[in-house]
DNA sequence: CGCTAAACGGAGAGGCCACTCCACTTGAGC
DNA sequence: GCTCAAGTGGAGTGGCCTCTCCGTTTAGCG
């Protein structure tokens, strides 16, 4: 069924309200939080996503479209230790601006058969990468299929725990990653990233 | 004021139950189900802490004096990288098995002096650490004092995503940085561990 | 235009949370 | 063992959240 031409536009303003909300906040921001954002009333959040898990499929599809996209681009690159390091290092980066993007490589939705399609597409040609980046001798053997979850769990720590530093801290974690796993001499880290301690006050 | 024998022994059954409870869930337990679990009413709770940092700050203390020992017995390792290696693989399989340690150390409370008193003579502590691994030659000068944070959040973020594997993930983690850390050839790395996705059903 | 199905928004139901109030119980000093 | 301040538990309050109901508005077709 087609939609009406309001209903279309509010849709789109609603994925792009969320999708700003998510990045900024965090996956858990209100649905009201997000119809406001939008200049729509909740009802028609619902209207349009039954439950809040529709509306998030509906946006990590496009994150993991962002995901597939960097992974198509590191294999064009002649080098494949290289095209593998950036990978991962676009991959902390944007994690550390978009708090939904680790989310999106993360979770598995029952019943969503296109979604889950896609991110297979987006591992296989993960796994293409790290193939040809230990075939060149670059990667160690150790790396593991894992140890992707491993890298991108971690910088979801770093950007929950400090949102302003988070792009500088995700970077430092990643150049580490990237020297543990790779064969060469050592590369120079990134600078290291002033992390904030949480606050809490506690009164008398 | 000295408290009555049945408040004393209340007063503990809370601060174990909390303890028990944060390990295993996480920082963000409901007050009521601590009470619940030290088999009190929740107003019992609240007059002994009246808010729920101040049961935190009673919380961390215990944890913070663990990583202070912890730091201690690094110190006493007559091999500096040794003493370093094992304090940080400790803290973060501790880490991994209670989710409220890393908080003990990230967070800072305002107006609970003597708390902050003891965390910084552990910053203090692990800052000589650092000093005789560099001094050493084992430990890159790299090393800022912000990684110890890295690290820590780091380890949140993977036992927050998989509690059940988060043991063996930490280990690999702490191997990672380590490794990356270390100034003499690569050590073998604890094995991957496989980390399992988050699931969400998504409804027609 | 005018009609009507589609879309709308806001009020509200129901659940979970932190935290409080108060009528009842009990430890411990005399 | 009497007394009563100290201690207690559970019901209640108000806030925030997800999700629904329903009276009103509007796009778009003839």
């Amino acid at each position: 069924m087609e939609l009406r031409a309001d209903a279309r536009h509010n849709r789109e303003r609603i994925i792009k309200a969320a999708g700003e909300l998510i990045a900024a906040r965090g996956l858990d921001v209100p649905m009201a939080a997000i119809a406001r954002r939008a200049g729509v009333g909740v009802a028609t959040l619902y209207r349009r996503f039954p439950t809040r898990e529709a509306l998030m499929v509906e946006l990590f599809h496009d994150r993991l479209a962002v995901c597939l996209a960097g992974v198509d681009a590191a294999l064009e690159d002649p080098d494949p230790w290289r095209g593998f390091r950036t990978y991962i290092e676009n991959l902390c980066a944007m994690n550390a601006v978009d708090r939904g993007l680790a989310a999106a490589f993360l979770t598995e939705f029952r019943g969503a058969v296109d979604f889950e399609r896609e991110r297979a597409r987006a591992e296989q040609g993960f796994a293409e990468l790290v193939r040809r980046a230990k075939a060149a001798g670059q990667l160690r053997a150790e790396f593991d299929r894992s140890d992707l979850s491993l890298i991108l769990m971690a910088t979801d720590g770093i950007t929950a725990a400090s949102a302003e530093t988070a792009v500088a801290a995700a970077r430092r974690l990643a150049g580490l990653m990237l020297r543990s796993f790779h064969t060469g001499p050592a590369a120079p880290l990134p600078p290291p990233a002033p992390l904030a301690l949480y606050h809490l006050s506690v009164p008398d």
